[in-house]
DNA sequence: CTGAAAGCGCTAACAT
DNA sequence: ATGTTAGCGCTTTCAG
């Protein structure tokens, strides 16, 4: 078993100092260019790559940023959002040159083990968490120690915390107007869990567009969990209400009503107009294809990883929430092919 | 800015040398109890917690495991297969008590750096690679390393390479019988792209199985890319054939396949008997609800974790293929409610 | 059972 | 522009 190669032993190959090679590695610009020739040469040859821990433990820096995701993990995928959210922190560590670590926990077990795990020093140089339920303790953990972190999500104080978010007040207000705007009188709501922010925001926004339209939901209030079963029995039961509108606060849900109004022998759009909320399934999954408030996911993570490196390299040091604008998609199953209702 | 605590700290607030302190931390049974107790009380009162990256380089053992994943990134998530690997490579870390370091690439950009970043020491312990792609570069650079990897799928050639797998063709092979144990006579297929093999591996096994059953798809072979647009551009095309059963070697490309199906007026499972392979998307997601061949991914996650696990320290060391059995779930889509045919 | 001491490979002052 | 030196915080012989 051959020892790995050092920085001494590049020096020594080139004829410099460790100190020289050491500059070279990271591009300092001090370091004259024949030398540098030179050095670079040797480390081509022999292949050498500095080591990631050592360079860690003397620049107290680590290049890795984590993502930490806590959810019911068995259908965490089930659910396109977590993916595209995976896909934007990836691309964003990835044009920074750092890794990404992802901490998945549904169960407690996980939990406490892998929020220790987080806030282990020398291993991550930031974390980005999804606020999924209120009242993460996570995030109340985090506040207390000097890890850097930003949320994805809105927390449930503004204070003292870096986020970013989508505007799900605004696009779940954009889908009321919509559905009014299309004639509707009957409109019901299915929404998130009122356990989430999103959840909250969503229905808030909901509500009050159709309030500006002088509709109301009365009883036609359903609340799924976010998966297709729930969206499907929330459908289920409005059915009786005989709403001739629907807003499903995800897609996801979504897929599922939509298969509970053709179980019920209705169709959508024609009886009952449909806006979901993600934009996340590819329209051709379903029939009709969903009409819904699309927000951009990736952007988002790549938003994340961006905000903490600022608040790592002390770039960012008041708390700032930047929140993506969200747009409603009208295809087919809200049976209008109109442009969203002018706000 | 105060300094992070440090084992020196914990050693002098505790009475005892940085060593011991070292000793209980890693749970050393050469402690004396009570010296144990007082250093622990020592710790949970600093919140004390060892640094990674300081531990790694004194240990030369980093305690993550990467996962690199090369795909069309954009579209990974649309294809439930990687979120289940990942959710079982995370299951699989978390047991361990190890963690997660996801690569994700797409361009080429991505890739070299992400290749270099792989390999450079004391960043992960080893790594997972999935083998989308035949020719796959990045084994073949693995190999010429001492990075410790296991690949999840089948690898070009066997040689030399841990690996785990599911029967593909096994699978494939089942699902030919069962369509022709149900009566269909003119069997079609719709195949994975063959630079992948697994694609080749479920093409070969349906044909296999057919021959078995003295049938044959003849001109009735159609392949797409995984996307569930391309299912149905080969499903639209493979019409015209008018096949009575088809064997859709993805979950994601049936989607497709079953959309072609009814714009095409047709009805499965009636006029096509359909089966795909996965398992993977939930049933409701359809109608009808899909017959697969159901691979098991989360299983596979987690079994890579633990053999590269014992590849890491030394207990495998010569190259092992574990291969997972594929079971055929009889759903709505081929129009049986029969179990599998007897093979 | 515990302590002392020697690194692990690198970065970052500081000198030259 | 380059070399010297002193750590970073931990593990790990080796003594005792």
């Amino acid at each position: 078993m051959k020892r790995r190669l050092n920085l001494e032993d590049i020096g020594r190959r080139a004829g410099v100092s460790r100190s020289t090679v050491s500059r070279v590695v990271n591009a300092d610009p001090h370091v004259r260019p024949e030398t540098k020739k030179r050095v670079e040469a040797v480390i081509a040859e022999t292949g050498y790559r500095p080591h990631a821990a050592a360079r860690s433990l003397a620049s107290n820096s680590t290049g890795v940023i984590g993502l930490v995701i806590s959810s019911a993990v068995e259908t965490l995928f089930d659910d396109p959002y977590f993916g595209r959210l995976i896909l934007g922190v990836s691309g964003g560590t990835n044009e920074g040159g750092m890794t990404l670590a992802l901490f998945l926990f549904g169960d407690q077990a996980d939990a406490s083990s892998i929020i220790s795990r987080v806030v282990t020093p020398g291993l991550v140089d930031g974390v980005i968490v999804t606020a999924t339920t209120r009242g993460n303790p996570l995030i109340d953990h985090l506040q207390g120690t000097d890890m850097p972190f930003v949320v994805v999500g809105r927390p449930d104080s503004a204070r003292s915390t870096f986020c970013v978010d989508v505007d799900n007040r605004g696009g779940a207000r954009a889908a009321a107007l919509h559905l009014a705007a299309l004639g509707r009188r009957r409109p019901a709501l299915i929404a998130a869990p009122s356990n989430t922010n999103a959840g909250v925001d969503r229905r808030n926004g909901f509500l009050e567009g159709l309030a500006e339209a002088g509709l109301s939901v009365e009883d036609r209030v359903g609340e799924g969990d976010w998966s297709q079963g729930s969206g499907r029995e929330a459908m289920a039961l409005l059915l009786a209400e005989r709403p001739d509108a629907v807003f499903v606060a995800s897609d996801r849900m979504a897929v599922g009503a939509l298969r509970a109004i053709r179980e019920a022998g209705l169709d959508c759009p024609r009886d009952i107009s449909l806006v979901s909320f993600d934009g996340l399934v590819p329209p051709d999954l379903t029939m009709p294809r969903l009409s819904s408030v699309v927000q951009p996911v990736t952007e988002v993570g790549k938003r994340a990883v961006r905000l903490l490196r600022s608040v790592i390299d002390g770039t960012s040091t008041t708390p700032e929430h930047v929140v993506f604008p969200t747009e409603l998609a009208v295809r087919e199953s809200c049976g209008s092919t109109l442009g969203p209702a002018a706000t």
